[in-house]
DNA sequence: CTCCTGACTGCGG
DNA sequence: CCCGCAGCCAGGA
């Protein structure tokens, strides 16, 4: 669910999932769950590694798919990170709850 | 039961 | 930025 709940452009890390799903720590059991799902809902392309780095090469199929979706929804991806382009105009709010802080790969 | 292997992490060096 | 190391833990052999 927490995966689900994951905005369109955002990206969380693994652990950070975990974290939101009560379960502290429990980063690798994320990555399990993305890696076993058959769910062809599931938006599992917005999982991240800590700071933003794609778990996933770009050689394998599932990191090329993964790169493609996020190019797609508007995520710069820069070598094996995901670049968060806030750009915030005054949203403080949406910050807040998923906001700067919220795994959001530094950016620059 | 033990051993090995990850779509992980944070902390050094 | 790369590398190793120690935690972590569910599954499979």
């Amino acid at each position: 669910m927490v995966v689900r709940e994951i905005p369109y452009g955002r990206v969380l890390a693994y652990g950070q999932v975990a974290a939101r799903a009560g379960l502290p720590g429990r980063a690798r059991l994320v990555a399990r769950v993305l890696a076993t799902t058959t769910d062809p809902d599931l938006p599992w392309h917005r999982v991240v590694g800590s700071g933003g780095r794609l778990a996933l090469s770009a050689d394998a199929p599932a990191g090329a798919l993964q790169r493609r979706r996020l190019a797609a929804e508007g995520l710069e991806i820069r070598g094996r990170r995901v670049v968060q382009m806030v750009t915030d105009d005054g949203r403080g709010l949406d910050a807040a709850l998923w906001g700067p802080g919220a795994g959001a790969p530094r950016t620059r």
